[in-house]
DNA sequence: TGGTAATAGTTGAAAATGTAACTAACAACC
DNA sequence: GGTTGTTAGTTACATTTTCAACTATTACCA
């Protein structure tokens, strides 16, 4: 098992950045999966309405680069789990406005919590100007 | 929708590097999907495979950081269209050696070109030094 | 030697995701 | 006003992934 090609997959930065997503997502999903039972898109909208305050579905689709059944599911089990609400706009009914409740508010402020903290020991791996690059090439590539 | 919190998820790691991944495997998706009816795991194993030129599913596992059964039905899948062979290992019988067949080798060279060329379409939005500093960062984060 | 543990890999059922078709509400145009 | 087109969101079904249990083979050790 010895490396052949002149073509070097740890320089191909799909399958670089699928790895790192993959391993620093772990430990932060035993967090959210072990306290919560919730999934990654799940997490996702939670946050998003916490930062966002108040959002349509579509509006999280765009922002989190979603899909919108993804979304669409992740809803239903937040609403379930009674984390977030929903108001259909007055005046147009096919939208539909979501914000979390106070319960859902509380899980968000333990789950940034622990966000920061994860993202404390990811960043030990790196220097102060690789963070700084590495914020900035991700939001680039994440243009698209 | 107005940002409200001083926790920024645009800093979050986990969650810019899957946003990033995501979006930048996309494209590529497109072509393996596309041409050889491909998925994410199969790729993955291919070019482990063509890099490496014999490995085991383990080997692969541990390269690729993929769970064992991603890796085995990815290479039941490779094995049925004939893209690679497996030969048990004389001395341990547990271990199956897997290494390309030539029609694998050709599917490989196509998708490798392809790789690369895509590859140079998402580094046109980075400078070179940003280049060069995130596939160190993303190497180093890929350190579990 | 025999019994237990460990390892490589597979399989089946359950959970999650992707795709496409669907409903409901609104817009636009004649 | 009625027909056609668009948009937000849901649902059904097929495909993938995950998780746990399984087989087969080798290692360990009394």
């Amino acid at each position: 098992m010895t490396q052949k090609d002149d073509f070097d997959l740890r320089e191909f930065l799909p399958y670089l950045l699928n790895q790192a997503a993959e391993i620093s997502s772990q430990s932060f999903q035993r967090i959210y999966k072990g306290r919560y039972g919730m999934l990654r898109t799940e997490w996702r909208v939670l946050f998003h309405l916490a930062i966002y305050e108040r959002m349509t579905a579509k509006d999280i689709c765009e922002k989190a680069i979603m899909h919108k059944t993804k979304v669409s599911r992740a809803v239903q089990r937040l609403e379930q789990r009674r984390y977030l609400q929903r108001k259909p706009d007055e005046k147009d009914r096919r939208h539909e406005w979501l914000t979390l409740t106070s319960q859902g508010r509380a899980v968000y402020e333990d789950l940034r919590a622990h966000a920061q903290q994860h993202d404390q020991i990811l960043m030990q791996k790196l220097s102060i100007e690789e963070i700084t690059v590495l914020r900035r090439a991700l939001n680039a590539l994440s243009q698209p």
